[in-house]
DNA sequence: TATCCTTATCGTCGAGCTGACGATAAGGGA
DNA sequence: TCCCTTATCGTCAGCTCGACGATAAGGATA
């Protein structure tokens, strides 16, 4: 083993902010304001300072980056980018982070949210910046796939929300209508998934529907499958 | 936005080798022959170099630590560890490889795999060097989901296998035993995933067994589910 | 050779789950 | 009052699952 030391790199943290408005699947995007990709959309995200932890870092630029403070983010890691080429400027490693939301106004005056805008998420990518697109695809492809296992759909939608915000969020994800009434049945009968709050909600048209918030479970079993 | 140079990272990638081994899933552990933690077992990895990306340098230390070259591992990122604190020689990043081997005769006389040996794996981790043991734990954890949803288990066989030894497989990695009669039918019978060869290998003892290799799928639908 | 042991493979069956979809409930607006 | 919309509950045939019986096909042994 060769003594140290080494090949030095830098240490970014890319940021994969998701959430669901109205229909569409949208994530959270900033204009380029240096080289380079001056003037491309990319990923928020920025480098880890002295003492962060990766998780320190990708909380840190969430709140810079949304402009709102005092949430309690859905934060995961995704996977690591490290290729040579991947930043002119030299070897950069990005640690990816997928980030959910809910549908939430933003402040955006006077923050580094100013550049920020939601874009909807399309297959084929959006043309970002760097490695983004792919960065992007692996997240939204992780977030797919979370949905079916854990109860991530929850982080989507306010502290209360109906069964069918709830749709909304898969249908939304997955890019797939479902039965309103089989996937009714499945998520109110999954143990710890969602817990009735009592609680009513009138939705601009149509019958009351009752309001639930997130259960105890951490993990969904049996899954919530996607069609084939 | 900050102007670089910014705080410097050492980059590595720590592998998690796991095979089954008769009954049993055991993990390579190598022996530290430098402070820090010297003496003690820890994951074989090491250091990136000048143009490497992470995944050319997970291959070039399995094939270093093994000892095995040609062969076509199953590799795949884990996740990516940086606390402050997890290296006392400095900031140093790691991100950890899940790779699967099948149960091949390792040579070992002047290679680095001299000081590597096979341990099954516990629960409540191994006394590993540095934040080994969360890794190991994570990998784990992965690998488990993984035999769910994919063919990984294949990877775990060599090139010709009995149902039988892929069932050896989902045991020793799951930890529960399972039915012989239903597990054929479900691997048999889930497309893509199994395809025999026609031939026929007699085991020690018992009416001999098809032979099959791995079939295209990339993806279990549906599912193999763990046992509750 | 006949018997037994072992493992592989095929069948069977009832419980439970799934998707498709009918029926009813309960609000607002015309 | 009628109608439109959404929420929620039921029904039902088909499928899958786990439990387990039955048979096949080797080698070992009496």
């Amino acid at each position: 083993m060769i003594e140290r030391p080494h090949l030095s790199f830098e240490l970014a943290v890319d940021l994969v902010v998701c959430t669901v408005r109205g229909a569409a699947f949208e994530v959270l995007l900033v204009e380029r304001g240096v080289e380079p990709y001056l003037g491309r959309l990319a990923l928020p995200g920025g480098f880890l300072r002295a003492g962060e932890d990766l998780i320190d870092a990708a909380v840190r630029e969430l709140a810079e980056e949304t402009g709102l403070s005092g949430l309690d983010p859905y934060l995961e890691q995704v996977r690591t980018y490290a290729a040579p080429d991947r930043d002119p400027r030299g070897r950069v490693a990005t640690v990816a982070y997928l980030a959910i939301l809910p549908d939430l106004p933003m402040p955006t005056a006077g923050t580094d949210a100013a550049g920020a805008r939601w874009e909807p998420v399309r297959r084929g990518g959006l043309g970002l910046a760097f490695d983004h697109d792919r960065i992007l695809a692996d997240a939204v492809e992780q977030a797919r796939r979370l949905l079916e296992n854990t109860p991530l759909a929850t982080a989507f939608c306010r502290t209360e929300f109906t069964i069918a915000e709830l749709r909304a969020v898969y249908e939304a994800v997955w890019g797939v209508p479902l039965d309103p009434r089989n996937f009714h049945r499945k998520a109110t009968g999954l143990p710890g998934f969602v817990v009735p709050t009592g609680e009513m909600r009138s939705p601009p048209t149509g019958r009351p529907a009752a309001l639930f918030r997130r259960g105890p479970a951490t993990a969904l079993y049996p899954p919530l499958q996607r069609p084939a």
